[in-house]
DNA sequence: CAATCCTATC
């Protein structure tokens, strides 16, 4: 071991504390620490160390570490007639070996029971003992006994106090222990003030962590990272990066926390051009080997839109954990790969167990492909495991079913968990999506009645659901109460779903005005909102008056592009739309194709618009082919659309290759008659596939649903539920 | 180190 076994002085080279000390973090990472060390003594060969254990008479050269190797080994016998001697030799024991002996907690509290002679190393022994299997409550009872009986405590002590305090959630305990640390000068110790940085910051009182910080003498690397992290807890992420950039500044050497920390915290910012550099200097350092990097590494590169980074660096963790793959199945969620999502669950799921988090993240991807029967699977795998009611899983399992389209299931699901203002806007957006306003704003009186407070998100889904249905003076009294009666500043969200509102009803002037009008500064989504209602109304001039502000500040996103695309080609300007798809290859930028998801059988089958892979392809063609044919002798005749993928072919081409269609057929092949299809899209269902679908529903008198980013279609009889008002102006 | 619900566009 690195050191020997003495009581820390007060007065130490800084250098020299970590070791001394364990580290300020969580009680989570200290047990990382811990495995660090275990994994540092253990690095010789288990044979090599066994032959040890056996002839082992009395090591006096360390009997620390010879006590800690029998304890690793499950020699518990031994071990407690070794630790007998070393009491009996008055030898102290030392951090790392009473971290081992308090694997068997009960057997430890029996020999210090027992002890002689109780010096403070057997008292930090103990305490800490308890603290690192989380009975911090005992452990601060022990440490008062401590206290009882004289014995003063150490730097070693104190640190572990603190952070016990942090687990505990504490806080008056906490500052009560700041200060006994300031009264006995150890608060000038590093490790002390880390580790009370460490629990302010985690208790959210960053102000304190800053105060203590501040007046620091000297700090380490642990006090930046303890700093930075506790900024991008408290979602600081700005301060975290600044914090970074100044101890980068002074010449401190980032480690995998540091690292980890403001990886997080550039995620959170989307600042890729820092986050390249990190994960640069992190392989420079060696420090991708380390798990916490990689994966906040691939967080970073995910909410960057960078997914096939992320995947290359998921790719190349040689021991996948669970965290990894949860984070790489939330990353392409983000990016809209769910598909894919899926299928990584499934790999995963060969290896690994996943935990509710990891279920909350599939469940979001099947919750936005409208993957239904793997939704069903992963409901009845939570309530097996008994994970069914853990964190956000049941917010996560009602918003599947929501958007699934499955009310009744959602409702069971519902009146079965905890309702709090998440789970009542869910069933909200149910209403949003269907375009039922009146409904909604009922919903909402009902989720006020049972005295839920509504917050921000309430608010723009309710804004939305009034702008789907028209209820432009409905959705204007919703959108001034929110903060006149309750509370609620509205953000840039809320005022993007009143331009929205206006602007969909036809009040362009009312719309622009009200942007002009606005406490801040309009962001492109504002604008974005503007030049959809231009595009829907064809108001030119407006329109590329709000494209201008919209490239200003965001020439990345592609949705802008292709609404512009859009707009232009429904204005018949197609020039215009050459100019702007041209600026879209510059920037290389590409778009989502069409892609639709239809569950057979409880195996979801994808197609893409103009797919030609799928093994059934020509059966689909030729059933698509035979409804067009009967669709013209019924006099109608399929419009233009989807301009911006559109490609040089044959019209029958063009209709054979939507994939909501490819989905569609699909269903009606390979299910038994009668039998309801479901289909989900990616994109906006366009006018055509609308009015061919409702055709479908008719001759084949099926059920068809379509679930697009928009809302549901179910078709039946040749009659939408939307009532056509859901594709209106979409060309 | 990873997490549900949120406007417009893909």
């Amino acid at each position: 071991m690195a050191f020997s076994a003495k009581t820390p002085r007060i007065l130490i080279n800084p250098d020299h504390r970590n070791l001394l000390h364990p580290k300020p973090y969580s009680s989570k990472s200290l047990c990382f620490s811990n495995h660090r060390k275990v994994r540092e003594i253990s690095s010789t060969k288990p044979h090599q160390q066994l032959s040890v254990l056996n002839t082992a008479s009395f090591n006096t050269q360390d009997p620390n570490s010879h006590l800690h190797l029998l304890c690793l080994h499950g020699r518990l016998q031994k071990a407690l007639s070794y630790f007998n001697s070393m009491q009996e030799l008055q030898i102290p024991l030392d951090e790392d070996a009473a971290v081992a002996m308090c694997g068997d907690l009960t057997r430890a509290r029996l020999l210090f029971d027992k002890m002689t002679r109780r010096d403070r190393i057997s008292w930090n022994a103990i305490i800490s003992g308890y603290f690192e299997n989380e009975e911090c409550l005992k452990g601060i009872r022990l440490f008062f006994t401590m206290r009882e009986r004289g014995v003063d405590p150490d730097l070693m002590t104190m640190t572990s106090v603190i952070s016990a305090c942090e687990s505990l959630g504490d806080e008056r305990l906490g500052r009560e222990m700041h200060g006994y640390v300031i009264v006995t000068g150890m608060s000038d110790d590093v490790s002390v003030s880390n580790s009370l940085i460490q629990m302010y910051s985690s208790l959210g009182h960053w102000e304190a962590a800053e105060k203590v910080f501040d007046r620091m003498e000297w700090r380490d690397v642990v006090s930046w990272t303890a700093m930075i992290s506790g900024y991008e807890n408290n979602v600081l992420p700005d301060k975290a990066v600044d914090t970074y950039r100044t101890m980068e500044m002074q010449g401190f050497v980032p480690d995998e926390i540091t690292l980890a920390s403001v990886l997080s915290a550039c995620a959170c910012l989307g600042k890729l051009d820092m986050g390249i550099k990190l994960h640069e200097l992190a392989r420079r350092a060696g420090l991708i080997s380390y798990i916490i990097v990689a994966n906040t590494l691939i967080d970073m590169y995910s909410k960057c839109k960078c997914i096939e980074k992320a995947l290359e660096v998921f790719h190349n963790i040689p021991d996948k954990d669970v965290i990894s793959w949860t984070a790489i199945i939330l990353g392409l969620r983000l990016n809209n790969r769910c598909f894919e999502a899926l299928i990584f669950f499934r790999q995963m799921k060969l290896s690994l167990k996943p935990n509710s988090v990891t279920l909350v993240s599939v469940l979001s991807a099947c919750a936005r492909i409208g993957a239904l029967m793997c939704g069903k699977e992963i409901h009845a795998y939570a309530l097996r495991t008994g994970m069914g009611l853990e964190g956000f899983l049941p917010n996560a399992l009602l918003d599947m079913y929501v958007r699934c389209g499955r009310m009744e299931p959602a409702w069971n699901q519902f009146n079965s968990q905890k309702k709090d203002v998440a789970a009542w806007n869910i069933l909200l957006t149910g209403y949003a999506q269907r375009g039922q306003g009146t409904l909604a704003v009922e919903f909402f009186n009902r989720m006020l009645e049972s005295n839920v407070y509504p917050d921000e998100i309430t608010f723009i889904t309710l804004l939305c659901a009034c702008s789907k249905s028209g209820m432009v003076t409905e959705g204007l009294k919703c959108f001034h109460s929110m903060e006149l009666e309750y509370g609620i500043t509205p953000n840039l969200k809320h005022y993007a779903c009143v331009v929205d509102l206006l602007g969909r009803a036809g009040q362009l002037e009312e719309a622009y005005e009200f942007i002009l009008e606005m406490p801040i500064k309009p962001d492109p989504a504002i604008w974005g909102a503007l030049l959809n209602a231009c595009r829907i109304h064809r108001q030119v001039d407006l329109g590329e008056f709000a494209a201008q502000h919209i490239f200003e500040s965001d020439t990345r996103s592609i949705g802008y592009y292709v609404l512009l695309c859009n707009f232009y080609a429904d204005n018949g300007k197609w020039d215009e739309v050459a100019k702007v798809r041209k600026m879209m290859k510059d920037n290389e930028l590409t778009i989502d194709p069409g892609c639709s998801w239809v569950e057979v059988k409880g195996k979801i089958h994808a197609f893409l618009s103009g797919d030609n892979f799928h093994p059934q392809i020509n059966e689909i063609k030729a059933a698509l082919e035979v409804i067009y044919e009967k669709m013209k002798l019924a006099g109608l005749d399929s419009p233009e659309c989807d301009v911006i993928n559109e490609v040089e072919a044959s019209k029958a081409e063009i209709f054979c290759g939507h994939s909501e269609r490819l989905g569609v057929a699909y269903g009606l092949i390979n299910t038994a008659p009668g039998t309801p299809i479901w289909v989900t899209k990616n994109l906006y269902m366009c006018q055509s596939c609308h009015s061919t679908i409702k055709f479908i529903s008719k001759i084949v008198r099926r059920e068809i649903s379509v679930r697009d980013t928009e809302q549901f279609h179910h078709f039946k009889d040749g009659v939408c539920s939307c009532g056509d008002v859901g594709i209106l102006g979409k060309g």
